[in-house]
DNA sequence: GGATACTATAAATATTTTTTATAGTCGCCG
DNA sequence: CGGCGACTATAAAAAATATTTATAGTATCC
């Protein structure tokens, strides 16, 4: 049996089209006709009904059931390609959000210049959930994901490094400067600047404004922390972000919440289940847990 | 690409020798040079060394990296077929475990008959754990396992419908007999009459001998719950089983645990997670969640 | 009734896989 | 040391498979 098969069957599935089906391969259009008998011959089933009367192609109870194994075995295939050829120019795709990046990454890069394993890193920006599809893909080895529940998938294996709670920002001239701390309800009348790349923030952030039974009035939305922290500093907005954005500015001014049950910001170490580690790798995944866990 | 390439390699890396591989599949040897070869190129990577000088076949990372994925998919393949297969036949492989076949099964029978799909559903008996690599490798389509924790697994999935507790049975004739409820540890000298198929009942009775200090005096194990009971009942040993056992019997006493945290035998309805439901497949699955969960 | 949009079939070609036959490499042992 | 045994590789021929070309079939739409 082919894998090409299996690739046209699966496109067949999308497209309900053989002529279609062939036009995005390349290939002519009874190439389909006959791959698809070749599996039907294989699994002893019936794949497609071909309605001719309606014109169109009905998906028989097998033919739904193969597909997911198709759709499987394509990715699994795909996911083979990419770490292999990770493997081949000895290197790691390391997947790592913005905020990540940002205030954890040096600290991880420096042991891993030490260690001399920096060149083997390649770094892939992207916000949490693109990156969770990037790791099953096989796009990433390895990514640091912050999430506000724990990480369990079936196909990841995520290890908790921190807990952040997420605190409010405020320009040094706002009113609420001079506190420490604020239940988020006295934020309702508030305009907000929030950071939009990251889907973490946003759910956190949503949890709270609809605990607290305010729609938000958010003014600015961006994708990097200092254009936010900027926005804040000139009083355009109040922000919400975790802790460890602070970076010692004098015009800006970090409010702890006093709330219950409060959103965390859960960063994890995640890879792939069916990945395996070479000796490299198993000493960058020692690195990160080592500086990232204290 | 082709799927035999897989398979050969995947038999390689179990093998690690050229020829005998071939003769497992009635090929002749340079056949397996040339789909190593062709897998070589494909993933543009070495896979094996030829190490002459020990005379032995070393897999490289990429190999072993290879490999995991090579099993996912044939195993994928192989489920497909059986499930595919199952679907032909119209019916759905129902996996249990002894114990909840016999007691359990009955009222769940009686409901399919009435729906007249009983003829649709074909048993398959078998410990739990074997049970479960059943469901994996696409034996089975549905089981009814029993554990002591709640199911959780990559490729399953798991809907709890009892939880029980153990109990222990004694003899009308033993000293116990009068009593209605126990602490474990008062069983330290006692002789026991075990069930040994399944490993859920194992696994509890060997926490709780854990947990209370001390060797149990094993006399004797059955792998059917009629002979434990007629044992129990000619005061050869007592035993440990869940309450669903009791059935009315006279010559032997049913006493209840008094420990806290006793472990508990959890009953669930579990599918893979890859497995799609026909119409048929449904309704069962709705006859098990009604019939079980009361 | 002809044009259009699909899918199927059959024969010819092209491609891929397997076999046959043979060579190469290394260790072992008399 | 030389021949034998246990492996794997290579090359050419043969066999098996997949794809194309050309064409037929079936139903809809105008």
């Amino acid at each position: 049996m082919n894998i090409n098969d299996l690739d046209y069957f699966n496109q067949l599935i999308k497209r309900k089209n053989f002529s279609k089906v062939a036009a995005d391969f390349n290939v002519t259009q009874p190439t389909i006709t006959m791959a698809i008998k070749r599996l039907e011959r294989e699994f002893n089933a019936t794949l497609f009904l071909r309605d001719r009367v309606h014109n169109e192609l009905i998906v028989t109870p097998s033919g739904e059931q193969l597909a997911v194994h198709a759709q499987t075995i394509l990715n699994e295939l795909q996911v083979a390609h990419r770490e292999l050829s990770h493997l081949a120019d000895q290197h790691m795709v390391l997947g790592l959000p913005p905020i990540i990046e940002t205030y954890y990454f040096p600290k991880v890069a420096a042991q891993l210049q030490q260690q001399g394993i920096l060149e083997n890193i390649q770094t892939l920006a992207g916000g949490s959930v693109w990156l969770r599809n990037a790791l099953r893909d096989g796009q990433a080895d390895v990514a640091l994901l912050g999430s506000t529940e724990p990480l369990a998938y079936r196909t990841l294996v995520a290890e908790e490094f921190d807990r952040q709670p997420f605190n409010i920002f405020v320009s040094a001239q706002h009113p609420l400067a001079a506190r420490k701390r604020i239940y988020f309800s006295e934020l309702k009348r508030e305009k907000f600047v929030l950071f939009n790349s990251s889907f973490v923030h946003n759910t956190a952030f949503n949890k709270l404004t609809r605990r607290n039974h305010f729609r938000p009035d958010v003014v600015f939305q961006a994708a990097d922390t200092h254009v936010i922290m900027n926005l804040v500093a000139e009083n355009v907005g109040v922000t919400f972000l975790t802790g460890i954005v602070d970076q010692h500015r004098n015009d800006v001014v970090r409010l702890e919440l006093l709330d219950d049950e409060q959103p965390t910001f859960i960063s994890s170490i995640v890879t792939r289940t069916s990945h395996v580690l070479t000796p490299m790798q198993q000493r960058v995944i020692q690195v990160l847990q080592g500086t990232l866990e204290e």
